[in-house]
DNA sequence: AAATATAGTGTCACTGAGACACTATGTCAA
DNA sequence: TTGACATAGTGTCTCAGTGACACTATATTT
């Protein structure tokens, strides 16, 4: 008979991967560390629940990024949760992972005056120190990621509310790092009756694009086939 | 500036939802509570991390499923992590829960001699009185299960290494309610190029079916489509 | 030998993605 | 003004995989 209080509890986290896409490149937030372990190389933003202030572990998540980027990430969701006594030279911990989307442009200009916070292209992560299994972490978040776009709109969370089609694709093509056809792109548009049309715009040299939002009311819908492996 | 083993931690547990199919009914194993909270009513298999025993989460999990069946299952995902402060009495918990799926032949010998584990109809949950938020954690994985069924084979997990195609398509509409075209699954078989096939054998009265077997080095593949909705 | 039950095949229709040529409409430079 | 260029959007054929369902195959039972 063992009274629950004086079992060891293992430490737990919350970590974010926050993914956005800037200049066709999928990047993802990184912070300094300013403590041990592993202070001075690079870690996903997280921290401890704190009970008195989050509701639950999507709050702590919230929490978590908003003191990092000002901003609230359009899209949470849980990844999964990694747990072990290698991975944290402080004992047995158990990290809570999400993954997370926002448009560059909503934390463009707060990012910058920030304690050490930095959008890492995903493909240069192999470069730098990073804290834990924290390496590990990212790469799931973007298979997932990766996987999710196949099937679904969450790319139009990295970006603004009103956004063109070239746009879209642009951000489609580069999560999953493959074209994909614009014609397929709108058929989906339209028949996931998920979105309205505005007015009219220009990007670079071109015709003016028809510019899409989310209905307000929408229900994010999955196809039921994947775009092209 | 706060050190971490003054803050508050959260009660930590680890729950399965353990899924089986028999006579093409979807059940789930509930035990009865032995103590409080919610002493006597159903609860999901799990409890605390021990990390003297548990290398990680997953072990919990299996462990825990073990005590209760005497067998581990054939798969296990996690779910999703539950957390809040109205979820347990006690105060502000995390919970870790799992999915899992185990041939109903597998345990059905020992389920009877172990303490108050009963497998319960999913359908018949609401009839009883349920711990905790556990009904809502059984309707996600009955979802995340039926969607998953789908797209892939999962559904082998609930029947023995050798099944025949008129078992697993009975356990898939078992999970999914609705009826599914048996050539559709035969082209899946076919296509995914997982199984190998074997001798025969016969059920009912009929016809001689072919058995079949995942291949011992068979990677588990999703299919690009959906089945009918 | 016929009825019945389950296993498995042949094949046509339908849906939605891929491919790609073609049209539409804007900017920019000569 | 005009033509090159760039981006937006359409038309349409092909192709793969599922749904539907009739049909064949092979066992048991009466």
């Amino acid at each position: 008979m063992q009274r629950t209080d004086f079992i060891k509890k293992p430490l737990f986290t919350v970590d974010s991967v926050l993914f956005t896409v800037q200049d066709n490149v999928l990047k993802v937030l990184m912070v300094k560390r300013a403590e041990l372990p592993y202070r001075g190389t690079w870690g996903l933003p997280g921290g401890f629940i704190d009970i008195d202030l989050d509701q639950n572990t999507d709050m702590t998540a919230r929490r978590k990024l908003a003191a990092k980027t000002g901003f609230e990430p359009n899209y949470l969701e849980q990844l999964q949760v990694f747990s072990g006594l290698e991975r944290d030279p402080r004992g047995f911990s158990v990290t809570l992972a999400y993954y997370a989307l926002v448009a560059y442009q909503a934390v463009a200009s707060n990012i910058e005056t920030v304690e050490m916070a930095c959008w890492i292209p995903v493909s240069e992560l192999t470069e730098l120190a990073i804290a834990f299994d924290h390496l590990q972490i990212i790469e799931l978040a973007r298979q997932r990621l990766q996987q999710k776009t196949l099937y679904s709109m969450i790319p139009i969370f990295c970006l603004p509310q009103q956004f063109t089609i070239g746009q879209l694709m642009a951000v489609i093509e580069a999560i999953i790092e493959k074209p994909i056809q614009r014609k397929s792109l709108m058929r989906r548009i339209e028949a996931s009756e998920m979105f309205e049309v505005s007015n009219e715009k220009t990007t670079s040299g071109g015709r003016f694009a028809q510019l899409y939002s989310l209905k307000p009311d929408a229900n994010i819908i999955n196809f039921e086939r994947n775009l092209s492996v």
